[in-house]
DNA sequence: GCCGTTTTCGGCCCGACTGTTTTCAGTCG
């Protein structure tokens, strides 16, 4: 955990638990909304802490909640958080996590009736004492058993890679349904968040009743858990889905969720653009929109935007028309606004843009600098893998095993890989269409030094520098690893910086502006390991890269054939950071890419 | 508790669905 989500988290429980206590609910948003800030502000706050106005110039955060951050950036602790925590019993906030539950139920629950946590809840439901309680009837109970069942067995939110598969496959489906114009994954999915905690589709259509009923009863669907005219939602098995990944993942890669939550939303062809912005959210980024158009005299929702006649009935059931709501551009246009990328859309800055950004695209990637052959444990030959990146219109690839330290992997000794380097300028002759490189994901010791000598580095011509042991050890001793591992003068890409497994393993937690600063200085791009399972860098940390000027590489660590397909989540975390074409060397023409890995290798093998 | 191209005080986004209700409260996104 970092500090700024170790702050984070403390904030946001404050937030519960002010609104538990039934505090003003705009003291309640706004330490909500601070939380969300400080989460995904790309600085460490750590050393801010000790600017107070650096803590100022972040949205949402005013002179109580700076105080707050400096208390705990000097104490470790917030007194108000301890204050509230004594008021309020723990077992509630695990309450919270009951889909259907929330925080005027679970007062009322509390007060009436004392109940603190979900055996409480459990036992009175069993006694039947529950339907006594004011607005507890028959299906309320039953609707709060089976989310109680449902959070017990929940993982957590799903990862990327494994929800954008099936909401792909349900926009599919949805697209040959009659009437439906359009069809399309919105929410976090298409913001390209790292995980999302269900999955939201949008259709137009003429026919709102054909189009909920081919959803619910689409096969996968485990349950219907609201159905209406505009808006089904229902519970997706994932199982299904989950044998391919199970086929190709390394141990851990299982996920054990069993089913996901998908929402549908049906809107008329007219109000497709404002829907769609709607549900892709973020909820800041829209709450930003709304009160530009009530600046400008108008009023926005998913129908449209409409000229704001200070009506309280909504404005598309009284016949307004809107005067715009068909594309998204459209809205944005008529706002003022020149049109945001989903990916930024997080009320971080973009409503400042005066020019759509230009953000790396799949289209612009030309090459793979990380990637595994059956040499140590990819599962592809040599071949192979040249032949797969040559078809994805790649002009270079270049085969990186694992170095020696790495036994677990079958990393190679420099009398390997001195072997591998005939056999790849054997292939080198076979193939003309791609450059193929010889480099090393070479481990970086848990000090700081390489698994190779400088000598055995000098003559590959890429190096990888990756750490995959010692992931526990203290930030200081992992900010000073990582700087003298870009120190190297044979380094090209810090791969996988931090090591982590979203959700599983949290990894390293080193001072990321001081990586950041020192890879700019040694001509070291950073690594967006693509794979859905890391994305590590991570989006906030790709941001504060790009604002430091500092390279990227968006790379697969191919180990086998469907590795490829990851690129997409790579490129959605880079653009996550506002990383632009120009600043990773994957988009780079061949020549360029050449001769920036080859200034720090000497050409002998 | 935060914020300001109407405001340093008085606001703070908008709509759908469900269940328990005779007109709405609670939850969610």
């Amino acid at each position: 955990m970092s500090f700024n989500s170790d702050v984070a988290k403390l904030l946001d429980e404050i937030s519960a638990m002010l609104e538990l206590l039934e505090e003003n609910p705009f003291k309640v948003n706004a330490h909500a909304r601070a939380a969300r800030a400080i989460e995904g502000h790309s600085g460490d706050l750590r050393t801010a802490a000790e600017d107070r106005k650096a803590l100022l110039a972040i949205e949402g955060v005013g002179p109580k909640i700076a105080d707050k951050i400096i208390e705990f950036a000097r104490t470790g602790r917030i007194s108000e958080h301890e204050e509230l925590a004594a008021q309020v019993p723990p077992g509630l906030r695990g309450l919270m996590g009951i889909p259907g539950l929330g925080p005027k139920t679970i007062r009322m629950l509390w007060r009436e009736r004392g109940i603190t946590d979900i055996a409480g809840l459990k036992a009175i439901i069993a006694d039947g004492s529950i339907l006594d309680l004011p607005r507890m009837g028959k299906k309320a109970v039953e609707k709060i058993e089976h989310a109680i069942k449902f959070a017990e067995q929940d993982t957590g939110r799903m990862h990327l890679g494994v929800a954008m598969p099936v909401a792909l496959e349900i926009v599919a489906r949805m697209r040959a349904v009659p009437g439906v114009a359009h069809a399309a994954y919105a929410g976090s999915l298409r913001r390209g968040k790292e995980s999302v905690g269900d999955i939201d589709i949008l259709v137009s259509t003429t026919d709102p009743a054909g189009a909920a009923e081919a959803f619910t009863t689409m096969p996968g669907v485990v349950s219907v858990l609201a159905s209406g005219d505009r808006k089904c939602s229902v519970r997706f098995a994932l199982a299904a889905d989950l044998g391919r990944w199970k086929a190709e993942g390394r141990s851990g890669d299982v996920e054990h969720r069993a089913s996901a939550q998908v929402d549908l939303r049906m809107v008329d062809e007219d109000s497709w653009g404002a829907a769609l912005m709607y549900f892709t959210g973020s909820k800041e980024h829209n709450v930003r929109l709304r009160e530009r158009a009530l600046k400008k005299g108008l009023t926005l929702n998913e129908y449209g935007l409409f000229p704001d006649d200070k009506d309280p009935a909504p404005p598309q059931q009284r016949g307004v028309k809107p005067v715009a709501g068909r594309t998204e551009e459209e809205v944005y246009r008529v706002l003022g606004l020149v049109c945001v990328p989903p990916e930024i859309r997080e009320d971080r800055g973009e409503l400042a843009l005066k020019a759509t950004p230009r953000l790396v695209e799949i289209a612009d990637i030309k090459a793979e600098l990380h990637a595994h052959t059956t040499e140590s444990d990819g599962s592809l030959s040599l071949a192979e893998l040249a032949g797969a990146a040559e078809s994805r219109g790649f002009h270079t690839v270049a085969v990186t095993d694992h170095s020696r330290s790495s036994a677990f992997a079958g990393g190679l000794d420099v009398r390997r890989l001195k072997a591998q380097r005939k056999a790849i300028e054997a292939a080198r002759g076979a193939t003309g269409g791609i450059t193929i490189l010889h480099g090393s994901e070479v481990d970086i010791l848990a000090d700081g030094r390489m698994d190779f000598e400088d000598e055995t580095l000098a003559w590959l011509d890429i190096v990888v520098a990756s750490p995959h042991a010692s992931l526990g050890q203290d930030p200081g001793a992992a900010t000073a690893r990582l700087i003298r591992a870009v120190g190297n003068p044979h380094v090209n890409i810090l791969g996988h910086p931090t090591g982590r497994l979203i959700n599983k393993r949290p990894g390293l937690d080193p001072a990321m502006a001081e990586v950041i600063a020192a890879a700019k200085e040694h001509d070291v791009a950073l690594e967006i390991n693509a794979h859905w399972l890391r994305l590590d860098l991570r989006d906030s940390h790709v941001r504060a890269a790009v604002e430091a000027g500092c390279l990227i590489a968006i790379d697969c660590d191919v180990h086998r054939m469907n590795d490829f397909d990851n690129l997409l989540y790579g490129i959605l975390t880079g653009r996550r950071g506002w990383l632009p074409p120009e600043q990773c060397i994957n988009t780079w023409p061949a020549e360029k890419l050449h001769a920036w890995l080859a200034r720090k290798h000497c050409a002998q093998g």
